[in-house]
DNA sequence: CTGAAAGCGCTTACAG
DNA sequence: CTGAAAGCGCTTACAG
C-alpha cells in the first residue's frame, strides 16, 4: 500500500498524467470539452492516486456546499428523530446532504451559520437574538424556521397552527363535558407553547369559563418537569380539581399521566389528559394517549423543500401552515356526573 | 441596515480600519503581538461591518474544521438520540462540534470523510467496504468505529461487549429453567448481531443443548419485522414450543412481545422474553423488559474522548470494550413445570 | 508592532 | 483541446 505523507491533491494528479492542473480539473468535473483519450489518462491517474478533491477548496471558489445546516440545542426526545431522518431524505433526493449540528454555544452555531458552511438553513429562533436574525437576514442567508412564523425575502417558515389546535382541543374537552380543565404549560416564549396556550385560553373564555391561574402548571415540554408540577399540585390541590388536563405535548402529557397514577388517581376516570404532536412513543405507553397528531414528517419534507427554492432563488420567503388532527383515545372520556 | 452585496471579508475590515489584512487576520484571532490600541480599532471596524470570518477560508489554509463527523443512514430509533446527544455534549465540551451526515449515498459520505470537511469520525463500518477502510487508513484519517472491534494507528473502537452478553443472557435464561430457547437475530455481519447470536449459540452446547435453526427468528433490529416473525412462527409452531426467547436488541424484542400477545399468548407465563441495549422506551412498554442495559451514553463519550486524542495524536487506535448489565424484569420468569 | 507576499486546493475566464 | 494565471478568504513565515 502506498504511503503518503501528505494529501493527493489535484497537482499531484497533474503531474502523474502529465497534464495541467486546469485540465485535470475539468476531467475530474466532467467539463465537456476534454479530449475522451485525456481524460482517460487523468481518470486512470487520480484513480491510481487514490484522489479524492479537497472539499475546502472546492467549496471556497464555488461558494456552494450543497449542505442544509440544521440547528438545534438537543437532539433528544422523539420528535427530532422523525424531524431530522424526513429533512434528511428529502435533502438526498435533491442532491443535498443534513449537517446537525449540535450545540449550546451561540457564537459556535453563528460562526458556521454565517461562515458560509451551509447553503442555507433550517432553525429554531429561539436559539437566536433578533439581532443574529438581522444578521442571517442581512447576509442574505437562507433559512426555513420550523418554530416561529416567519417571511421575508430570504427566510420562510413551517409552523402548526397551535392557536387554533389548542383551541380546538380545548373545545373538544368542553365538548365532552368538562368544566374544569387545568394546562400544562410549554416553554414561555416559544410559538408552539404560547399558541396552545392562548388557543387554550380563549377555548374558556368563549365558553364563559374563566381562566385560572393555579390550574395551569409548568411542564416545559418535559416528562419528568410535569411528572413534577403534577404531584406537587395534587399533593395541595385546590378546593376544586379538575376533571380534564391539555397539555403543551405528549411527553409533558405523558408526565402528567404518570404524575396522575402516582397520586393513586386514574386516567381517564379522574382526569382526562389530551397530549400534543402524536409522537411514536405513545404507541407504546398506557393508556392510549388523546392528542392532535402533527404531520412532522411533512414539516420536515416541506422546510427542506421550501429552503431548496429560496437557494435557487425560486422562490421568496413564505410562510407555511400545517393541520393537525385531533385523536381521541383512551386518556379522555366523557366528564362522569358526580 | 446596511446593504451589501458582497459578504464582509477580511478585506473589508482591512480598509475599514486602515490596517493590512495580515493585521487585521491576528488582531481578529487573538495573535498576542498587535498593539492593543490596533486591536481595538480593529474590532471596532469589524463589528461594524458585521464582518464574520468564512469558515471554508480558515479551514483551507488550517487544514482543521474543529468539527467531528458522525455518518450513519438513518438516525431513527432511540439508540441514536442518546449517542449523538452523548456525542454532542462530549464534543463541545473540547471545543469541537458534531456534524451527523445522514446519507443512504456512500459517495456522498466518502467524500466528505476524506475532503478534510471533519477532522475524525465516528462510525460505523457496514456503510464502508474494506476498500473505503483502506483509504481511510491510507489518508491518515482519524476513524473510531462504534460497530466493530478494530484498531490501527489512526483508527479505534469503542463496541459492547456482545458475544458474552449473548452468553450470559442465554445463561440467566437457562438458570431460570428453560431449555427451549429461541433467538431473535439482528442483522447477519454487524458486530452486535453476529456477536450475540454466538454468545447465545455457545451458552446453549455449553449446556449440552443442541442450537436448532427452526428457534431462529428474523427480526432485523427492528420492531415490525420481528413482529412479523412471530406471527408466522407461532401460527406454524414446531411440535415443541420454545419456553423463552432472547431478542438481539430492545426493538425486535419489542415486536415479538406485541406478536406473543397478538396471537393469544402470555408474556412471561408463555414465554419469557429478554432484549438487549437497555433504551429509554422500555420505561412505556408494558410487560417491563429484561434486557441487557448497555452504556449508550458512555459509548458515545468515550468515542469522542478516543478520537480527540486520536487528533491530537495523543494516543494511538485502540479498542474498548463497554460492559452492559443484566436487568431482570417482568418479561422473563422461572419456567412453569408443565 | 505592522505589512507584503506566498500559499492552502481548487475553478474558470482567457489566450493560444 | 490544453494551460498559465488569477483569485476564492484566509494565515503565517519573513522582512522591515
Amino acid at each position: 500500500m502506498l504511503v503518503t505523507k501528505h494529501r493527493i491533491t489535484i497537482r499531484d494528479v497533474a503531474k502523474e498524467s502529465g497534464y495541467s492542473i486546469a485540465t485535470v480539473s475539468k476531467a475530474l468535473n466532467g467539463v465537456d470539452v476534454v479530449k475522451p483519450h485525456t481524460k482517460q489518462k487523468i481518470l486512470a491517474a487520480a484513480e491510481r492516486l487514490h484522489y479524492v478533491p479537497n472539499l475546502m477548496g472546492k467549496q471556497l471558489k464555488n461558494a456552494q456546499t450543497k449542505m442544509i445546516g440544521f440547528y438545534t440545542t438537543s437532539i433528544s426526545g422523539p420528535y427530532f428523530s422523525i424531524l431530522v431522518e424526513a429533512m434528511a431524505r428529502e435533502a438526498e433526493k435533491h442532491g443535498y446532504g443534513i449537517n446537525v449540528f449540535i450545540s449550546y454555544d451561540k457564537k459556535v452555531v453563528l460562526n458556521s451559520i454565517l461562515g458560509s458552511v451551509v447553503d442555507g438553513i433550517i432553525g429554531f429562533e429561539d436559539l437566536l437574538t433578533p439581532q443574529d436574525l438581522d444578521a442571517v437576514k442581512r447576509e442574505g442567508i437562507k433559512a426555513v424556521f420550523i418554530d416561529r412564523d416567519v417571511a421575508s425575502e430570504t427566510i420562510g417558515s413551517v409552523v402548526f397552527d397551535s392557536y387554533n389546535k389548542g383551541r380546538a382541543a380545548t373545545e373538544q374537552l368542553l365538548a365532552m363535558g368538562h368544566r374544569r380543565i387545568g394546562f400544562i404549560k410549554g416553554i414561555d416564549g416559544v410559538f408552539d407553547a404560547d399558541g396552545r396556550k392562548a388557543g387554550y385560553q380563549d377555548a374558556l373564555l368563549a365558553a364563559g369559563i374563566p381562566v385560572q391561574e393555579e390550574l395551569m402548571l409548568d411542564g416545559l415540554f418535559e416528562e419528568q418537569a410535569a411528572f413534577d408540577s403534577m404531584v406537587t399540585f395534587l399533593k395541595a390541590p385546590p378546593p376544586e380539581l379538575p376533571t380534564a388536563f391539555l397539555a403543551g405535548n405528549d411527553l409533558s402529557a405523558i408526565g402528567s399521566v404518570k404524575g396522575i397514577l402516582q397520586m393513586g388517581y386514574r386516567v381517564p376516570e379522574d382526569f382526562s389528559v389530551m397530549g400534543f404532536d402524536g409522537i411514536d412513543l405513545l404507541e407504546y405507553f398506557t393508556p392510549k394517549l388523546s392528542t392532535v397528531r402533527n404531520p412532522i414528517k411533512e414539516q420536515g419534507i416541506l422546510a427542506v423543500a421550501h429552503l431548496l427554492d429560496l437557494i435557487d432563488e425560486q422562490a421568496s420567503g413564505t410562510s407555511f401552515v400545517l393541520e393537525g388532527e385531533l385523536c381521541i383515545r383512551e386518556s379522555t372520556s366523557i366528564r362522569q356526573e358526580e
